[in-house]
DNA sequence: CCCATATCAGAAAGACTGAAATAT
DNA sequence: CATATTTCAGTCCTTCTGATATGG
């Protein structure tokens, strides 16, 4: 058995980095686990993803859904499709524009989304086992207005 | 003008959501501004994460690299060949072994990889724009611990 | 013989840009 | 005519799996 030895130095593990790199970090080990935790419940992490973004704004066309979640009309017109054809989500045209196709959950996407948290609670809880409530809820906050921010650079 | 009215509830805007959920869309939106920020310098988010890695870690093989930053030795001996060609990192024959070749950052590569942090640095700053370096320290803290507990899932 | 490392090659998945059709 | 929304089509880039060669 060879490998194992660092090969050189390794010594820091100590540094303080930088926020963006260690958050980089942080999600792509954080997509391994989910995506193990939801692939027995058929479920990509970026449909659920999606699904999330729907059960917090409620109603979208898929425009706004794809201006919200910064991709393209495009790619997220594939992923509704996908989305659709698993019955998660529901598309009605909108009754005052001839256009506009409003998207939404169904009862099925509800649920299959209810038992999806469970899994990703699970993940969550290994991430941050010795946090207070408090912590939780001021990390939590903190994430959310530095999404916020950057998705309001210069205004 | 048509758009713009959110079509149906949209309400919730103050919901506890889920820090996985949060986490995933932090980095979705960090990416893009770090994009933005690292192509004037010839830098993609993917080869900057990989020469912090070496800068932490200091020498490595590739097969190291790859366990390190958990993709396929594949994936990551392309980025080391264009990085490599970048002229950012070196590659030697280990003396002991005639199999592993060991690869550092070069001089130019901590020279460009150092003109990079600045980039980086203004978008943290903009992410936690009213953060007290003691908040600063606690989050990086939080998050590199979620790392850690994250790669070591069972034991 | 078996394992680890590096690397070549082909296949698959995601996300983008371009363009067209329709509606206001 | 100009803008907005949806959607078809093609392309690019990345990453993966499979296979091969070599060293310990």
């Amino acid at each position: 058995m060879p490998s194992k030895k660092p090969i050189a130095a390794a010594a820091a593990d100590n540094k303080p980095s930088g926020l963006a790199y260690i958050v980089g970090r942080l999600d792509h080990v954080l997509n391994k686990r989910l995506r193990d935790g939801l692939a027995p419940l058929g479920m990509t992490v970026p449909h659920y993803t999606a699904l999330s973004v729907f059960r917090v704004l409620g109603t979208l066309s898929n425009a706004q859904l794809a201006e919200r979640t910064m991709m393209s009309p495009q790619s997220a017109n594939e992923m509704v499709k996908a989305m659709e054809a698993k019955g998660w989500i529901a598309r009605t045209p909108d009754p005052d524009h001839g256009r506009i196709i409003r998207i939404s959950l169904t009862d099925d996407g509800e649920a299959v989304l209810a038992r999806c948290d469970e899994a990703v609670k699970q993940v969550e809880e290994t991430m941050f086992p010795d946090l207070t409530q408090d912590e939780r809820t001021w990390l939590h906050a903190q994430l959310r207005g530095a999404v916020k921010a950057l998705n309001l650079p210069g205004i």
